[in-house]
RNA sequence: GGUCGGUUCGUCUAACGGUUAGGACACAAGAUUUUCAUUCUUGUAAUAGGAGUUCGAUUCUCCUACCGACUACCA
């Protein structure tokens, strides 16, 4: 049989990063065992409905490499939710707002076969009671007991629910939880559970306001319709399970019943709860794979994308949250992951997420690029003034030699700026430390020594192979030869020349700098230097 | 409150019922280097608590504590 699994956001808001990861996983797991990976889009709550958050799922879904197999279509280059049925996507359509005729006939049959009834509670009605309830430190549950006593089809004389139905439109469906049974479940993840049916609630399945049906309905009609295999989600859909369960014994569909994983959530990294929109402004790092911007207030969340993030990245830190592969590999890029999954090896307990490793994840990938893809991601983030100054080959060579000194290409422009520009202004702390009398004559004698000797340095030409190291050492020579003759201290006159050339004393080494700016430009820096101290 | 789930270094995690409880991130120290970074080496650091089963428990059972999810005509 296909394996057959979906990912079913409901669009009321930008994706979060573990819905990323639940996707991440049903992709996976799809890939692996060469099934199919659905997208359905879950807007059964009309209330709620977020304009824009529909394209935002798709194209973080697009930016992460995670496509669906079915459940989208393709407009010029542009993916939306499929509506008509095609070859690829013989289920559609797959926005559940798009199925709604299909929904009350299962919520009816349910009815007719006794697994269901018509409530006529109005919402003030229940909140009146849950509100006495709590006032007596109780919970009112609408259950085996009480549905004995409110307005329903149970209770009602059979003319006065047809009067109801007939009349008015504030009515719902309601599953009869079982009285007095024991649901014995089955997790991928977690193992064997058991609930008693007692502690449930007669959850609504079906609202006749909107002719919409609830979450619950919608997905297990759906799943099954859609021929799901297996339901990978978030945790938080544990505690409707056994009413999951009962759905699919009353629709009589339990043979082909999808097989159950529920994913740990993702938490906080300082504390108690759930990871929520707050904590990424508040802890200084994003918890949406995209920057959004909230239609009605206009505030802006970031992403990880415009943090500089790289997708594989990203998707390399969300799939090792709660999941190991059980070797000590760590870096996985997307293709990686796919044989090495496995739900039996996806933690139990909730993870903290953690924004040094995930740093430590886009070094790794940072790392493996060449120093001309680098270079192709560096040239739009040059200020207009170096945006063309310089060639392909110049930021490749810079990109190969601050690569390691970075965890983001947006972070290449403050370690190699040096190599663009001289420097405007000098460290104050620094010009004290090392703008002595000596070294400053020192410099000047160096300035000299450059003057009078001439040696290769960076140029556009094609060079061979070694040609950077063998200038860098050529100059080494020079500099540190004449240094050690006369027996200066190297760190003393090295980091005044370095402050003259970067405008402070850490950073790139002497001799890289000077391959890079060449001759003329290095006895420029230096005179401004001696120039503006003295 | 009720129901369900969870608990190994600060964090992510590994460990057929038998290991000096391992790795990674972070942190610290040392080495290398003209500075910083990189790199290399080393180090600090954990089985929530209590019973029980067992020759032996991080691992199985129970209790307690703590954490979390759910408790809508939301998903």
């Amino acid at each position: 049989m296909e394996t057959r699994v979906r990912f079913a956001p409901s669009p009321t808001g930008p994706l979060h990063m573990g819905g990323v990861r639940t996707a991440l996983y049903n992709y996976l797991y799809a890939k692996q065992k060469g099934g199919k990976f659905i997208l359905r889009i879950e807007d059964t709550d009309s209330q709620r409905f977020v304009p824009g958050a529909e394209d935002y799922i798709l194209e973080s879904l697009a930016w992460c490499g995670i496509m669906p197999d079915e459940g989208i279509t393709e407009v010029d280059g542009k993916f939306t939710i499929a509506s008509e049925k095609s070859e690829k996507n013989p289920h559609a359509p797959y926005r559940q707002s798009e199925r709604k005729p299909l929904y009350r006939q299962y919520a009816e049959q349910l009815i007719a076969n006794g697994y269901a009834y018509y409530a006529f509670d109005s919402a003030e009605e229940l909140s009146k009671l849950r509100a006495e309830a709590e006032a007596a430190k109780q919970t009112f549950i609408y259950n085996y007991e009480s549905r004995k006593t409110l307005k329903n089809s149970l209770t009602l004389p059979e003319e006065e629910v047809k009067k109801l139905i007939a009349t008015t439109d504030t009515w719902t469906i309601r599953f009869k939880i079982p009285e007095g049974q024991t649901v014995k479940m089955n997790d991928l993840i977690r193992g064997e559970m058991e609930v008693e049916t007692n502690t449930l609630d007669d959850k609504v399945l079906w609202k006749a306001a909107d002719q919409l049906p609830t979450y619950h309905l919608a997905n297990i009609v759906d799943d099954h319709l859609m021929e799901i295999t297996e339901v990978i989600r978030g945790a938080e859909w544990l505690p409707s399970l056994p009413l999951h369960y009962l759905l699919y014994k009353a629709f009589g569909w339990e043979d082909t019943m999808p097989r159950f994983a529920h994913l740990s959530l993702l938490l906080k990294p300082d504390g108690k709860g759930k990871l929520s929109k707050r904590d990424g402004d508040r802890l200084g790092f994003p918890v949406f794979p995209l920057k959004w911007t909230n239609p009605e207030t206009g505030e802006i969340s970031r992403g990880y994308r415009e943090d500089g993030y790289y997708p594989e990245a990203f998707v390399n830190l969300l799939a090792l949250l709660g999941w190991n592969p059980g070797t000590e590999q760590e870096v996985f890029t997307l293709e990686e992951l796919i044989p090495a999954f496995s739900l039996e090896r996806v933690i139990k307990s909730g993870a903290k997420f953690n924004v040094d490793k995930a740093k430590w994840f886009n070094e790794q990938f940072l790392r493996r690029r060449t120093p001309a893809q680098l270079a192709a991601e560096f040239r739009p983030m040059l200020n207009d003034d170096f945006k063309d100054k310089f060639s392909d080959k110049y930021l490749a060579e810079v990109c190969a030699l601050i690569k390691e000194r970075a965890h983001f290409v947006n972070e290449f422009w403050d370690i190699s700026k040096a190599l663009f520009a001289a420097p405007s202004a000098y460290d104050e702390n620094d010009v004290k430390k090392f703008c002595t009398p000596d070294n400053l004559s020192h410099a000047e004698e160096l300035h000299t020594l450059i003057a009078e000797n001439s040696f290769p340095t960076f140029t556009d030409e094609e060079t061979p192979e070694n040609y950077k190291q063998e200038c860098c050492e050529k100059i080494e020579e020079l500099l540190t030869g004449y240094i050690k003759a006369k027996e200066w201290k190297m760190g003393q006159v090295m980091n005044t020349l370095r402050l003259f050339f970067t405008g402070n004393t850490r950073g790139l080494g002497i001799s890289d700098i000077i391959y890079f700016i060449g001759r003329e430009e290095t006895l420029c820096r230096i005179r401004k230097g001696l120039d503006s101290i003295r």
